[in-house]
DNA sequence: TTACACTTTAGAGCGCGCTCTAAGGCAACC
DNA sequence: GGTTGCCTTAGAGCGCGCTCTAAAGTGTAA
């Protein structure tokens, strides 16, 4: 499963522990047997942890999904929420990339002179 | 500063503690005294934070700032490296974001299907 | 048979980036 | 003089998200 979804086996027993991941099946040895189905969501729950959605929130909308469809509409109103949220860092994150390519340019300046000096 | 900045006062001291902030001047009675030039350099570093640059990056970073001139070249270079960072999650959340809207729509069709199943 | 590589658990530990506490000092106002 | 409110310091504490340890169990191969 590890090998499956890049998540360390440590990280899944740990969302196994806060309950991020339930009815985890068993085999005769007690070991996890993991679904495709499992191996989906927590393909998902990796999309979320990117976007840095925090546990909190995910453990929320786990505790919604194991609820059943009558909580589609909260989900979703979950989602568009944090899409929204991503959105504007992504804004923010443009802003200061631009000040950080001033940066740069400035410091080419900087080089090209120093040199300009040296040749003198 | 914590108000022109916007970090808290904890923030700034904390930052002089680990070397992100050197040469702050003090008025007689012990008190800190920032320049007009201490601002703009912290407000350089939020810009940094506000990118995800680790602390050490930006100590590091400051350093080579303390060295002087001869170490822009390095400077110049830690900055583009952190900007294709950046620009690689930048990707990466887009790609994120795609899948979350995929999802949004999926949930959008659900409500649709249940409207329409308690109506017939 | 014994070693190896994996699994299980509860619980401890860690790195990060702050954030706060405690104890004390100084300035201004009532 | 006392209170308020800000400043100083060293060092403790915190929330997050893992990551690892220790001790035990199981199946496979030499």
């Amino acid at each position: 499963m590890s090998a499956l979804t890049g998540l360390s086996p440590y990280t899944l027993r740990y969302y196994e522990k806060i309950g991020l991941l339930t009815g985890i099946a068993r085999n005769d040895q007690g070991y996890r047997d993991y679904t495709e189905q499992d191996a989906e969501w927590v393909r998902f729950l990796k999309v979320l942890r990117e976007m840095d959605i925090p546990i909190h929130e995910m453990k929320r909308y786990s505790d919604l999904r194991s609820q059943g469809p009558s909580t589609v509409k909260e989900r979703r109103a979950m989602l568009e929420a944090h899409r929204d949220r991503v959105a504007r860092q992504m804004e923010r994150l443009e802003e200061n990339m631009g000040k950080v390519r001033d940066k740069i340019k400035l410091y080419k300046q900087m080089e090209k002179e120093s040199e300009a000096g040296r040749t003198e």
